[in-house]
DNA sequence: TATTGTTATACTCTATAACTATA
DNA sequence: TATAGTTATAGAGTATAACAATA
């Protein structure tokens, strides 16, 4: 058995795993009363917004994790709410550039204030500043290594089970 | 806005919820590669583990936070394979006991080991021993906090949008 | 040839409602 | 009446492969 299983450990995998879970579902319940939205749908609205508010497609589907296939799925659901719009790049004419409409920035503007509430209310309720300080720390060096993986978008390349 | 927002709560915030979604995805994997299962069947078959290999349907559906229809669709995948038996209860003719089946054990001492060591590397990989620490206490906490809701099972009681 | 994005398709998971049987 | 479980069904989300267009 590797070194680091220890009770505690397995209590900290646990907790993580489930509170992720549970707050996941908070939010996604909060995301579709106060925007109608999915959480997949917040997320990709939300990460144009960190982008100036138009980004490529692939740039989009990697940022958010989903295959190419999966964001026109949603992008066309988007799009069709006018959350969003679709058109050729200028400079590379294979590529698609999605921007963020007024529309979609109103209704990110009617969920982040909700959603900032609900995750003080949930997630740091009960916790000091000094929990929050060392989540923060502890989990961003986590994230960094579990980045250490190519992107889904090209996961076509891989070459295990070729089957 | 409620306090408790800052810079490090945010980064504790989506901290967390990227490192839930990349280590299920590795463990998705994993689970899929060494015993053929999906996370939810893994689970299902490690909470009956949990309690002595036997279980209701709906105990097992709120442990492993379902609803009954899901575990039924998930109950009848497992019992194909063997992996799990269902009879009816001898006390209440009505409820349904779900059994863990030896080649059932089998398949989760296939997982468990490979499991361990995937999370000790992913996870606990660069982490003090104080940091795990901090981190079983405060999840825990947070995690109790989210479970004040009712269990799913019964969701149809609830009384907010009954549309 | 490689890359971008879309389409078609199939599959997994989940939830709702209707139903049966038992308490 | 209420509860346990199943079934039917519908919907969301995701992935794969094949494809067209462009680099």
């Amino acid at each position: 058995m590797p070194d680091g299983y220890t009770e505690e450990g397995a209590a900290a995998y646990f907790a993580l795993m489930e509170v992720g879970e549970l707050l996941k579902h908070h939010v996604e319940q909060q995301f579709r009363r106060d925007g109608g939205l999915s959480y997949v749908q917040f997320r990709v609205l939300a990460h144009l917004l960190d982008h100036d508010g138009r980004l490529r497609m692939t740039d989009l589907a990697d940022g958010v994790v989903y295959s190419r296939a999966g964001l026109t799925y949603q992008a066309s659901i988007l799009e069709k709410e006018e959350l969003i719009t679709r058109r050729p790049s200028a400079e590379d004419e294979r590529a698609t550039i999605v921007e963020l409409t007024n529309l979609g920035r109103e209704r990110l503007a009617a969920i982040i204030p909700g959603h900032v509430a609900l995750v003080a209310h949930e997630l740091f309720g009960q916790l000091s500043e000094s929990d929050i300080a060392t989540m923060a720390d502890v989990l961003t060096r986590v994230r960094t290594h579990l980045r250490t993986v190519p992107p889904r978008s090209i996961a076509s390349r891989r070459k295990t089970r070729p089957k």
